[in-house]
DNA sequence: GATATATGGTACTAAGTTTGTACTGTATTG
DNA sequence: CAATACAGTACAAACTTAGTACCATATATC
């Protein structure tokens, strides 16, 4: 199963979408209609990744959103860092459980470390480019 | 973050701390113990693993659970897979979005699916030999 | 063959996370 | 100064998941 949230889902959609024009500034109601997604939803996202750095916002009339670099120097491994926090397959191994209890008996413990390094590899490989149409 | 779920985070402590002592038979109990975990959870964990014949079972007085195959030939990926379904990053790519009203209008249909490939990958790579101590 | 012990299956409750929304504030342009 | 668009925060609801309990079934020993 292994899942991103349904928030970091959305932040690859909508950025996807910013990606398929990305010289043009984008507004949220622009962007929620064109993924279909809800309007509240869709400036939750934005405001994460503005905060990110991962796009860059303009305010006032005519603002909007815009990536912040090419579409190829933005990875999945960002994205969802930004949005969802580090990649880390169990809670234990990402500071989450800093006092965990069952650390002096757990069998397996630092064992998952390479793992989670091996999966943060490949979605490092992955880029924006990658993901539009 | 990416998170497998707690049962599969604690199915891989309970085979990891099987594998220490693959040939004897251990009981729910004597597992919960080792591993510090609540009884009727370990149970629980235990009895999806035998359905998915990661491991077996002996009912009866002397009974208890044994791995079924060797430490090196069970992966990571399938303990995932049998405990929390098919590694899949997002919900659309595994079946459990089969009518997404999203998708005639998704950005990144199908871009999911080679990331989902290679960290099953990666996950098929690592076996209980790895995780034990 | 009866009893004690250990697994098998299922259903229910509760809790925690995550999602989605609303509201108020700030900036910019015409 | 008015209209528009982003910024930040806080809250409520819904869903998933975890944890538990209960009853059924199998087997070894006495």
């Amino acid at each position: 199963m292994i899942r991103i949230s349904k928030m970091a889902d959305y932040a690859v959609v909508i950025l996807a979408t910013m990606a398929e024009d990305s010289e043009t500034l984008m507004t949220t109601s622009a962007l929620a209609e064109r993924t279909r997604l809800a309007e509240p939803t869709v400036s939750k996202v934005l405001k994460i990744l503005t905060r990110g750095d991962i796009i860059a916002s303009t305010r006032g009339i005519n603002g909007g959103y815009s990536l912040s670099r090419g579409v190829s120097d933005i990875t999945l491994e960002e994205i969802i860092r930004v949005v969802d926090g580090p990649v880390s397959v169990t809670a234990c191994t990402d500071g989450a459980e800093p006092d965990c209890s069952l650390a002096q008996s757990c069998a397996v413990r630092g064992r998952w470390d390479g793992v989670n390094t091996a999966i943060r590899g490949v979605l490092e490989t992955v880029t924006l480019n990658d993901m539009k149409g």
